[in-house]
DNA sequence: GATGAATGAGTATTCATTCAT
DNA sequence: GATGAATGAATACTCATTCAT
């Protein structure tokens, strides 16, 4: 079922694809370990093929980020999916947060493809619309068992990972872990009442919204 | 009473000052609107001065980007001693944190500066060091008062603000005051007991680490 | 015979030899003219290549002139085993002499390598230590032979060719074979006895301390 | 005798005289130190004015170099003066060739104004023309002493200063003295017959071809 | 198809020289 | 006169992207 050419383009002969799963392996690891601004020389290198070779299967750095953003967007539906899968709504809820931070955290290059969005424009956000209706269904289930705040939106939830992967990376040298207290200071602050929940000031996004969001940071150089 | 050379050294003719301050006002539109990546060329256009006038102001790139943060750090410390001074230890620690994230959310720069610490090191840290005692007053008191949670850190402080401001940097053209939201989140986060708060599941940063993590993410390009 | 990858590392595109060569001779001819501080934009196009590929040949302008100094250093080393070959101890030391002086003397790029050693420490390095056994051979066995003065060391030839290369180099314009000069009148000095040489009142340079003078005269801007 | 204002120009009041003074006095020390390159604001500074100062007193950095210059050379020409007063002919001859020497080796600037003619043109070719006579007494009265090879000419000096110069600063860092070796070498080589002096395979330069060399070997970025 | 060579605009920084204070 | 501020051309080096082999 995982038709790896969903779009109709004619399937890479297979060396071809072995040489583009060679060059986003690479590229995952270059941009983990220096970020966005890491050169395709670089990714070249540690991928063993020339630059040209990552030309070829990518028109530009940018679609390159996006590709690699796609890949990673599946990991994070399947936590997403696999929140909804608990019987527990807010345990759900929870897992899925602190599994998609924990994946955020460890990837610097992916933190900036979400948020420098002259990064991987297009695909990045059909890849990011995968995500919606997932992260709507645990919000939703969550909200009707009365777990979570009401005022609580589905767009809320891009900004709290970017909100725990900055946080992590700040402190990445020196302790790594940390962002799981901010998850925690989030998560309490998820709850409906108590002595009563402050009401939000702002309106979230709408998803239409949320969509121009993840389009784009305008960055200069890149 | 605001003297302009509170370190000792002789005060500039007045058109130097007058120099320094169009580039320091030219390189805080600059780097707000760009990020740090922007170059020297451009601000010093922006400032309409030559490049060499700005090299013969500030030594090097850094020291520029630091010399604003210097600023900017200035009204966030007095951010924070107005929180102190407000008679309502609750209401003084949110005031704070809304102010602080609103000045954050304005300048994409500062926001790079509290990041990248390759860009500011030293006076930066001085800085920063600045604002720790006036937090952590403003933290103890609330607590004392009962207001916030127990195992909430002063160098939580920090972390705070930069997710707020990430926050806000994601959404800026699209719907700058969000971040107000998961300001909210965050407040009722801080709130002590009721149903039972999640105790925090990783400690906080001691205030050497604090420093150790401001003195920097290392940016390779940089 | 003269193998192109003496080292193992793969052998260059043709091409790609074919620009190391252009930028080589280019590189020669610019900084014979115009000295070591000519621009590597001036290399480049004198080369009609761009700087980029001058810079992918060559890591930076000092390994640039590390690799043009090795090309002739090959030269020197040659011109003192020809001086060796020779049966006559004294003409083949008076040979290498004027020969080695005349390469100098038409190599302003070269003299300055010797001279300023911040360009190209190490291969200039590991040149230099060819040279030093066969001068050291060629100027045995004229001592041997009573040819020549017995204080003479080994270490002093580096410092005959420099003064007869700057000598060279300051009447390059106007009478170019000028150097002649002073290498007879250096030639006669090194003659043994007749009514008596005058004895060195200084040591010469242990072969280690050849080695850090090599090392470098410290320049400012380079 | 020593009028300030041999060219007739007025004299410099006397606040002026003194701050060239200073000038020449600070220029002298970091062009020694550190050679031409140095930038007149380390001139300016270790002098302890501004630079527009040094640029009232002196057009260019070239004429700075000049004047430099034309204080030196008196000090050559003193040397050779005392050497011509010398009741000794040979020895006057290898005492001033010592004395410059050491004058030489002890400053790199001298010695790349010597070298190199676009610094200093004209202030310098009449400082030198100062020194031609005297050297020319110098040698003549050697020669008829039968102390000196016959084929020695006045405008050798030049050269052989030149060259221990060079010496000199090549070992400076190691051995600073070892340019008495190479003193020694040419003072053998001064020597007439005995077993039979080589004949200089080349002409010396004439008198207008020393100015013309002296004049200058070009030099790009100065 | 794959390779890696070539390109050149872009960046931070320096310094001789000019000019307003 | 003196000062030091301003200027901008120049320089080494980088890297995304194109193209010959």
């Amino acid at each position: 079922m995982t038709d790896p050419t969903p779009n109709g383009a004619r399937p890479l002969r297979a060396d071809a694809e072995r040489n583009r799963q060679r060059i986003l392996r690479a590229a995952a690891e270059v941009f983990t370990a220096r970020g966005l601004q890491a050169s395709l020389d670089d990714v070249a290198r540690q991928a063993g093929v020339g630059v040209g070779t990552v030309y070829r299967r990518f028109p530009d750095k940018e679609a390159l980020a996006e590709a690699l953003f796609e890949e990673r967007i599946g990991a994070l539906v399947g936590l997403a999916e696999k929140g909804l899968a608990n019987p527990d709504s807010w345990d759900g809820l929870v897992t899925f947060l602190r599994e998609a931070g924990a994946l955020l955290a460890a990837d610097r290059g992916l933190r900036e493809i979400l948020m420098f969005a002259s990064y991987g424009k297009d695909r990045v956000n059909r890849g990011k619309a995968r995500m919606q209706p997932v992260v709507t269904a645990l919000v939703g289930r969550a909200q009707q068992d009365g777990k979570v705040r009401a005022d609580l939106a589905p767009t809320d939830f891009p900004f709290i990972e970017l909100m725990l992967s900055s946080a992590a990376e700040y402190a990445a040298e020196v302790k790594p872990g940390i962002w799981l207290r901010y998850l925690t200071l989030i998560i309490d602050g998820l709850r409906p009442a108590r002595d009563g929940v402050t009401p939000f000031p702002v309106s979230a996004l709408e998803p239409e919204q949320m969509l121009e969001v993840m389009r784009g940071i305008p960055q200069d150089g890149h």
